[in-house]
DNA sequence: AATGAATGAGCTTTCATTCAT
DNA sequence: AATGAATGAAAGCTCATTCAT
């Protein structure tokens, strides 16, 4: 019964999403969404009951799927496993930056604030597979061992925001990048 | 003899630096700028017009900064070169993120207009600056060259993003990742 | 056969008073009275044409109550009568302040004129009740001559809003209050 | 310094009195209010932040006069006293409605919060005055003792809410209905 | 007939900018 | 020159009412 939709949940989410990468956490407001999808603003609070909410649900969302391609990498050899999760996360290479502005979002909201723990817990699954897989790696004498595992964690993580200035497809991109950073620039 | 001046340019534009890091171009307000100041929010006014002129300032003066230190390093050797421009770049690793915002400037103001065009011009002279000390190091066969010179370029600028999170003094994580952006992970 | 009804007339203008008096005129909001039935919103509507019709409908059946209780009071004997009365208004004791927000009710709306019409009318009618009660009352010599009959039915009146600190039955109540109307509080 | 106050902060929060009173609370807007101020409405916010805050700040001012004027009161006489009291519950006869919103402001705000408290402690002052002085006045044998004194203190408070029909000059009126009270209305 | 969805009008609040002392 | 005060534009949000299934 009712009107059909002017658009969905996944729409919503993912306008949001693009706009919050585009103009950031402050710079994301309401007039901009509803611009950006077939119905009034005013549409957009039947489903969600403020901004907080709308974001929250957004950062959950893309969590989840990064979450769900990470757990089921098959972590029988470590280095083939971090090559795999480098990929997934490279195709959410913008995550860092949508996550930097969870900690903005101060609201009492319960549905948001439910949200933003499911994306905490999320957060360090994430980190503790990391950790787990690099472990793993050093164990089989994969990795050198004359530097502490955060700073090769962090060289490896951050690879993700490697300017793609050549447009290489992300597989390709993201196999490149897994190659230098295991053997280096040197000739 | 007039009042006495209740801040000065410069802490001004650092302290406008600090904020827009810390909340981002849209999070960063005059009113936010003010409370972090001596003075009143309208005596902002006396020294800049408007808003986009004092974020304009404030990316000049950083990027001046930058391009004074990365044009006094000698380039005879092109990889103790780049090393040391890896730590100008450190010192302020911030600035990609801050230089990002630059693009969310839309003005008309003529003052602003000339320092981000000043802006624009030191950016591409350190582009120029680091293409010619690789192509100069991959002459003197200390890079690889199986990859492409953009691909070297963009790992190596991407470095200063990477998390520091042991907290390691400037310059010797900026040696640190030096190394391993030269040998690699691998043992 | 159509959908089950999902909410009666009658409910409604009960959860409406209801609604009023606890919230007041502005207070009430249709979402509000939505919430306290069981059907939807928008149901609402296809038995008042707007806000003004159902609070003039509700005020029109309060008033018409009592207007019915009053009006089968036995008046032979005036004091009798008086207190008969004070407890119909006792038992719709908040009538004055729902029908104090009658005058906040602008509204082009026929149907809903027409209902502050027939209150206005009650309203006059139970005014002219008090006061021919008073009137023979006083001729019956039971009431004090000293003050002018507007005071004396000003204070009966207001009687009624009273607060029963103490939860008092309302029959006894209104006979308690209006021995004390009549006796005072001095010893 | 500065330009000067288009309205003061007395005018605010008389003009804020007077339209609760005429409004009620939830019919009290900040744009109504700024249409009888000669300002814009964002200028009210200069001096309050947000609308619970006035209006919190409004019955403090209320409630503050009116325990001044009763608690200057001499209560040797308890009698004397309890139509001195009257008198100044009169003056602030809606005293009682503007209270009765004080419980729809549902607020975080510190500084409302603190006016709401300093409300409630007034409050209850009051209360306790009151009751001194009815034990006071019932000990003397002023009262009469078939009923319980709340019955008493309620038909005394509320006759500040008689209506006025006639406009009886305030000290009269209140020295009108006093007798009343003491009396009864039987001849 | 009942209702889920859409929407514009209107209120609250914030902030860049201007004014006047 | 410095600043307290004023203000309009724009964002956030709510609600009465209408639409279309």
């Amino acid at each position: 019964m009712g009107r059909k939709q002017s658009f969905t949940e996944t729409e919503l989410l993912d306008v949001t999403k693009r706009l919050i990468l585009e103009h950031g956490y402050d710079g994301f407001h309401l007039k901009l969404l509803s611009q950006h999808l077939s119905g009034a603003r005013s549409t957009i609070y039947q489903y969600y009951s403020n901004k907080e909410e709308i974001v929250a649900a957004c950062m959950k969302r893309v969590i989840s799927q990064i979450m769900q391609n990470a757990s089921s990498i098959d972590e029988t050899d470590a280095m083939s496993a971090l090559q795999q999760l480098l990929h997934v996360y490279m195709e959410e290479s913008k995550l860092h930056q949508l996550l930097g502005d969870a900690s903005k979002i101060k609201t009492q909201n319960v549905k948001a604030l439910e949200d933003l723990a499911f994306v905490e817990q999320a957060h360090s699954f994430l980190k503790v597979q990391l950790s787990r897989l690099f472990e793993q790696a050093q164990k089989e004498g994969k990795l050198r061992e004359d530097l502490p595992l955060p700073v090769l964690i962090g060289t490896f993580f951050n690879l993700i925001n490697t300017p793609n200035l050549m447009n290489v497809p992300t597989q390709q991109w993201s196999s490149l990048l897994f190659q230098i950073w295991i053997g280096g620039s040197k000739r």
